[in-house]
DNA sequence: CATCTGAGTCCATTTTTCATACCCAAAATA
DNA sequence: TATTTTGGGTATGAAAAATGGACTCAGATG
């Protein structure tokens, strides 16, 4: 996936309202939506920052968890490190040498959000049975998300929002 | 990437408090959040939903602001078709043969939640300026995310959540 | 009829992933 | 001290996928 930063960007003189309502043409270098994609839009990248959020540490746990090659695994951990999503955390086992491990940062454990929301979409929507893995408060109440409006107002029709091109 | 849905599971007699305080080993197969990244976890899939939330239905419009192989996105496409995420929309320009665009069913647009938190979370943690890209209310309110607990109440201190393994 | 256009398909080349084997440092064992 | 073991990676060749460009197809237009 090699994504050029070029585009004809702005809308062109036949753009028209045959065009889709709300045809909103950003420039993916001006889309925070399209950097999140390209920093953490890779399956094997999310379902390691799954098993982050699930307090998986060490490198052979995650390995034998994912089913992932060895190699594809250090090579995200460590450009997830270089994002600061992850960071490295040493520890030891009693009567073990120094190893490190890898957990979330303050930046990498605020995705949890969009983890919660992309897990609630798959137990609407997609077939496979009830999950096993909750996301919950410590007194085991379930965390869900919420869209709100910015007067805080909460909105349940997902039909109200529209995508627009802020001016530059 | 190939997972497999082996799954050593189950926490083995030597998992001990030398584990991460809440490591929650559920298998792929059984993890709602695991099928919402196998079926949309791809950086170009997350970027066609991307057109499709801004109304871009056409081929050769989101071939021209992805800059996505045709081969690639015309795969892409079929895939999510099949999914029931996106769904063909014949439509057809005055003088133009008919021809097909794509667009969000239900299902597709039920990932809202999931892209507003993550262009909410690239926002306020990565760099590259401001978004050009907004999503808001028809009346020009920001949308953004809430975590709720399952009380109604909304949660802001991350460190409170807690992934837990359900039993079988 | 010849041409144009949007929406793909086909194909050769390059890049990434996969699976397996191998390596390294320090602790444990002898 | 020498040897083994083990977690945490690298190296390597084969397989799969992405890339970019050419090609195709159907129908509208001139």
């Amino acid at each position: 996936m090699k994504i050029k930063l070029c585009y004809t960007g702005g809308m062109t003189e036949h753009a028209s309202e045959t065009d889709s309502p709300h045809h909103a043409p950003v420039p993916l270098a001006e889309c925070a939506l399209a950097r999140a994609i390209r920093a953490i839009g890779d399956g094997w990248t999310l379902l390691i920052l799954r098993e982050a959020l699930c307090g998986v540490e060490r490198f052979d746990a995650m390995h034998d968890d994912l089913g992932i090659p060895r190699s594809v695994l250090a090579e995200r951990l460590s450009k997830l490190v270089a994002e600061g999503i992850l960071e490295q955390r040493p520890y030891r086992e009693p009567g073990r040498r120094q190893r490190n491990g890898y957990g979330l940062t303050e930046k990498g454990r605020a995705l949890t959000p969009a983890l919660v929301a992309l897990r609630e979409w798959s137990e609407a929507h997609l077939p496979g049975g009830p999950s096993r893995l909750r996301l919950q408060t410590q007194d085991g109440q379930e965390v869900t998300t919420r869209l709100t409006r910015a007067d805080g107002s909460s909105l349940d029709d997902l039909s109200e929002i529209v995508a627009v091109a802020k001016p530059e």
